[in-house]
DNA sequence: CTGAAAGCGCTTACAG
DNA sequence: CTGAAAGCGCTTACAG
């Protein structure tokens, strides 16, 4: 299609291989010569052949990022990681393959068994992932947010989903309340394999014991339109409860409008605490307290290890043990709570 | 790293011409031949280098897909067109690089340029959008999802705004409303050549015209914080008006709230008309009567373009004209119009 | 400082 | 029905 290094090197009088060189930088080229080539790129419009480079140096370039878009979970929330993802992966000159099909474990397959890519990002990821034996089993190293069973031979980033209930739980605690609702994700999500929904709860749930306090843990709805009567449910169930945490994206997003049309001013009547991220909040104008879930520092670490074992920097063992990293969750005061009454 | 396909042939006990025969299914193989060849293919787990691929057939089965994500967008009303995209793509075959850089011709000149995709779907396209002519200039095929002010060389897809400006004026101004307010995308979505928001607007102030009732146009706020206020501003400026359209995504995920902190009610006080899509309308919980944007559709057809200039179905003309299409919206009735008082 | 040539792993005319 | 070989466009030891 477009100009091949052949005619570089010709326009420019040189070889192939010294073009390839001033390419890459890789020896050195007197100045005469890579002007020269420069120029004859320049005036050509020349871009390396990124198959034929591929084949050479059995790198793409490019980085896998793996999808799953269920009916039941929040596609919104997704997006913050696919950001980070992206942009740290150009900053670090890869490109992006996404990959949002249904059936991950035959994507992953395809693209890694075709060398498509350098390395794989795996997101949402499940206690018992199917995806992962077939990353572990792929000639390209992979990394992953979000925690699944067997973290062998994989680079795990994800948020610290028991601290980060343990920092609401003490917080609403200090605050005097003694009865508390947690609104967690929908029960599919437990039962597919969600796990930070039950990491958050158990940990909120044992919390709650030490401190001598009643917490009743719900499963939200996943299907917007039965939100609102959901969350109704759950506060008439719980008349005593005079603070709400919810680990739930969905019943988060419309939250506001549900307690308004309930009447249920916050903080006054009901102190409020949500575990998201600031662009979320920012997104469904969200007023409330929240435990920051940082997609964008936990898709950025995932990028640079993948980078890192991709091409391990100078004087850095190459085969280092895989990594296993939880963020500490910041709580972030929007100031809707308050003392119990 | 994998086997390649002379693992195959050797394994299998013929040539690795025969092997890529018998997976490209382009010439008779003889049924011993093709099962010893498959089961050699099964046992040795061998899938085709990719980059070895392309560099043979001069194809990827990649799609490049362009989005910008400028901070006064509204980034979960992209995702719907994303999704279609990728979907359609997997359908034929393709896989999606992503590319988000904010340098978006720079970024197109090097995926192009590189051969790293056979086509190319820009999404979000401005007036005089900088990647359009390098699109034209690429070797590869470009279709687009949004209407440029040059379509020459590109397949175009994008919703009739004019079309969906009149509908919504004409289902207004048949309910008797005579003074209708319109919230348009903010200012600098204008400035930077968003032609959407003139065309719905301008076509909407000429329906009203042509009707008899007066329109006011307004500019949305991009940054969610200030929404509520500019929400409130424009309709206190406004107290004759009985209707409310929003051509605006930041602005109407966040109205239900705000409308309901104003105690104002749909459509008992206000009717209101939105343009957006149903997936938008499902995350956002919007109650509103609606024009249906599209963006599953129109990246459905795009995709389709793509692949059809890529490999043109036998029997067709391969250098057909490319093609600017418009989808006229839905009117989806939710209840929020009533006839004004 | 530079060039000639092998090799990466496929596909596809060409031959039989 | 099948094989030997050229070619796709790069990179990189090997030589000088």
């Amino acid at each position: 299609m477009g100009p091949t290094i052949a005619d570089v090197a010709r326009a420019a009088g040189v070889s192939r291989s010294t073009v390839s060189y001033a390419l890459s930088g890789k020896r050195t080229i007197s100045d005469g010569t890579r002007r020269r080539v420069f120029e004859a790129i320049e005036t050509l419009g020349f871009t390396a052949n990124a198959g034929a480079r591929a084949l050479a140096t059995r790198r793409t370039m490019v980085l896998g990022l793996l999808l799953r878009f269920e009916t039941d979970e929040f596609a919104p929330a997704m997006l913050q990681y696919v950001l980070g993802i992206t942009e740290t992966a150009r900053v670090n000159g890869y490109d992006v393959l996404l990959v949002t099909d249904h059936d991950g474990p035959a994507a992953l397959r395809r693209i890694t068994g075709s060398g498509m890519v350098d390395g794989v990002v795996l997101l949402d990821v499940l206690h018992h992932d199917p995806r992962v034996p077939v990353l572990r089993r792929a000639h390209q190293p992979g990394a992953t947010v979000g925690l699944p069973a067997d973290t062998e031979g994989l680079d795990v980033f994800d948020l610290d989903f028991g601290e980060a209930a343990r920092r609401v739980v003490d917080h609403l605690t200090a605050l005097g309340h003694r009865e508390i609702v947690l609104i967690s994700p929908p029960e599919q999500v437990f039962g597919r394999g969600g796990a930070y929904g039950w990491r958050f709860r158990d940990a909120a749930v044992e919390r709650a014991a030490l401190r001598g306090i009643r917490l009743h843990a719900h499963h939200g709805e996943a299907d917007p339109p039965r939100i609102p009567a959901a969350v109704n449910a759950v506060l008439d169930a719980r008349p005593g409860a005079t603070a709400l945490i919810v680990h739930n994206d969905a019943t988060a997003a419309t939250l506001p409008s549900v307690l308004a049309a309930r009447g249920v001013s916050v903080p006054g009547d009901l102190s409020v605490v949500g575990l998201y991220s600031a662009g979320f909040a920012r997104t469904f104008s969200l007023p409330y307290t929240f435990a920051e879930s940082s997609p964008g520092p936990l898709g950025r670490m995932a990028v640079e290890a993948l980078v890192h074992r991709i091409d391990p920097p100078a004087g850095t063992a190459g085969n280092a043990y895989p990594v296993t990293r939880f963020i500490a969750p910041d709580l972030i005061d929007r100031g809707s709570t308050r003392p119990a009454r």
